[in-house]
RNA sequence: GCGCCUGUAGCUCAACCGGAUAGAGCAACGGCCUUCUAAGCCGUAGGUUGCAGGUUCGAGUCCUGCCAGGCGCGCCA
């Protein structure tokens, strides 16, 4: 309904043009079309008469004068005006309502959908924890936040793929299997200390009785020789010794075969963890893959190519401060090894090679270092640095009855998105998450979750939904049919003021698709499903909706089926359920 | 010290690239169940949008400077 008057406003603009009131017409997302906030100023308003004044030399309002009347002849139209400094103001014929109403009918679950983003392909990386444990609240909002919002790109047409960067590289997993094998130790009664910086998880004990159920004793080793950790003075270091001294006696292989365990545990809970949670990806992005296939070393080729690079004690530097970063980073170390940095830029140009349009991706709030740095990699590499996205998500608070709980993957001590998901559900968890807007810090109350009433929005949405589907079975009860094209011819029975409202709010449904993705913001589609919850729950306290007049019957069951519609297909986008009972 | 995010009703938050009288929920108070699910609805009350300037027809939104909170600034990942 919004690009229909968009489409008159630009033939209306191009007809000034001719006429030699206006240079040019302006460019496409110049001329505003908006929902008014007050019904008194019509349906839709635009300001193009205020944003064009000046170059056109009017008055806006006289310019908006001849504006409306250049406008050519809609039927859909009842009334354009102007009011207050110059706006346009139009409202739509009920005739125009009803159609669109039709259209919710017949279009379903595919409401809503549009193919503004045709052609374009996304790809949406996020969650991406490191495979060292279970996952925890906060990557339960990545996860949440990541997966709505890619689906909304995908209902505006996007060509959108999912994917999860696997961490598989480096000191985090050296960790983690250092930490598995003392575990290991432990259960064949070799006394070893564990380090207070290792992995303190009962996970990691879960695991190691894995291994010792494959292997029995064939991993144990004598850890006498082994440098302690718990007297050093620099425990990270005395850790990387620590690291080293086990590489050496396990040898090579053996150290290889306890880390892959402990990574192909951690990552397959990790899946089964997001895949219960509805959360799905196209693909499981291995980092140690990047060295395996290349992709760091055509980086590396590229940058030097481009005389980014220059050596420094011994390393190979990136020149990131001449495009935007605050300092250069290092992309080779002394000791040979390339850095992490230099995989993540790898990853970005593979993608790119990939031929993804727009890279978006979801990382956590302390990431924010990154965006600079990647970017100019990219630019370094001849890729436009704008084609990275990035969205912060900023952190979880977890509250138990009115009391932060604290958290830290390490030391073991957090709540798992696992022990979320089976205290609230799922639904309420992925509607919690992405209610708020992801640069905002989120207060998750678990009382409150789980409280069925109505401080928790996702059972006042989902009640709405179930309303309608009892209303139907009523129905039926009671001997009636609904006989939707009755309902859609009738639809000028209904003129109450909440009727006309809930109409109004089930079409701007695929405005607020287009808003919430084109905003990268999930949470206004909550903000206006519960708007829409809102409308129905007041039409449905004061009307009765099973009448004797079959014409107004068939009509208010068939303007509550297109708000259950919509409600479904917009849950859905979210990853929510509409359960027909509660 | 530098950078990013945040600051809106008692609390938690909205406000669609700057639009018309800043909106919801919770909490408080008062009403509505012999009628399709009361997990609901209606009403009342609640504001100098952290502070001070600036930009313009118009600022919660943009710019500058302060104040407060969170996070980040490794040859870690």
């Amino acid at each position: 309904m919004k690009s229909s008057i968009h489409a008159l406003l630009t033939k209306a603009l191009e007809n000034l043009v001719s006429r030699g009131v206006l240079e040019s017409v302006p460019a496409e997302e110049t001329i505003q079309v908006e929902r008014t906030r007050d019904p008194s100023h019509g349906d839709f308003a635009s300001n193009c008469a205020m944003m064009l004044c000046k170059s056109a030399g009017m008055k806006p309002r006289d310019l908006a004068q001849q504006i409306i009347d250049s406008l050519p002849g809609s039927h859909w139209i009842q009334e354009v005006s102007i009011a207050g400094p110059g706006f346009i103001n139009f409202r739509f014929s009920s005739s125009a309502w009803h159609a669109e109403i039709r259209r919710v009918l017949e279009e379903g679950v595919s409401y809503g959908t549009s193919h503004l983003g045709k052609g374009k392909q996304v790809l949406v990386e996020f969650v991406s924890a490191n495979p060292t444990g279970p996952l925890h609240v906060g990557h339960g909002r990545h996860a949440a936040y990541g997966a709505s919002l890619a689906n909304l790109l995908e209902a505006i047409g996007y060509d959108v793929r999912r994917e999860y960067y696997v961490n598989d590289a480096g000191r985090q997993m050296q960790i983690l299997a250092v930490s598995l094998w003392l575990r290991y130790l432990e259960l064949n009664k070799v006394a070893a200390a564990l380090p207070e910086n290792a992995y303190q998880g009962e996970y990691i004990i879960d695991i190691a009785r894995d291994l010792q159920a494959e292997h029995g004793d064939s991993l144990v080793r004598d850890p006498s020789g082994l440098p302690t950790v718990a007297d050093a003075e620099d425990k990270e270091t005395a850790l990387s010794d620590l690291i080293a001294a086990c590489q050496k006696l396990l040898g090579e292989d053996t150290f290889r075969i306890v880390q892959d365990k402990a990574l192909d545990a951690i990552l397959s809970d990790i899946k089964d963890d997001l895949s219960e949670f509805g959360v799905v990806f196209d693909r499981w992005y291995s980092e140690r893959s990047l060295s395996e296939t290349g992709a760091i070393d055509r980086a590396l080729e590229k940058l030097q190519a481009n005389n980014h690079t220059y050596i420094k004690g011994g390393a190979t530097w990136f020149r990131a401060s001449d495009l935007g970063d605050e300092k250069d980073r290092v992309v080779v170390r002394d000791n040979g090894q390339t850095t992490y940095f230099a995989s993540d830029i790898a990853y970005h140009l593979e993608k790119r090679e990939r031929g993804f349009d727009i890279l978006l991706d979801v990382l956590g709030a302390d990431h924010h270092g990154y965006i600079a740095r990647v970017r100019a990699g990219l630019e370094a590499m001849g890729e436009p640095p704008a084609s990275l996205e990035v969205k912060l998500v900023q952190f979880v608070s977890l509250f138990r009855a009115g009391k932060k709980e604290q958290m830290s993957t390490r030391s073991g001590q957090f709540v798992t998105l696992r022990q979320l998901r089976e205290e609230v559900g799922n639904d309420a968890a992925r509607l919690i998450y992405v209610m708020r807007s992801n640069d905002q810090h989120l207060d998750f109350d678990l009382e409150l979750a789980k409280s069925q009433s109505s401080d928790n929005p996702v059972y006042y949405i989902q009640y709405a939904h179930a309303r309608v589907a009892s209303v139907t079975r009523q129905l039926h009860e009671k001997g009636y049919r609904w006989d939707p094209e009755s309902g859609l011819s009738s639809l000028h029975a209904l003129e109450t003021p909440h009727e006309l409202a809930l109409m109004k709010t089930v079409t701007r449904y695929p405005e607020m698709v287009e808003t919430a993705a084109m905003n990268r913001a999930p949470h206004m589609l909550v903000h206006y499903l519960r708007d829409l919850a809102n409308d129905f729950h007041t039409y449905y306290n004061a009307h009765q909706f099973i009448v004797e007049d079959q014409a107004l019957r068939d009509a208010r069951i068939s303007l509550i089926n297109t708000a259950r519609q919509v409600i479904a297909n917009g849950l859905g986008l979210l990853g929510v359920s509409a359960p027909d009972t509660m």
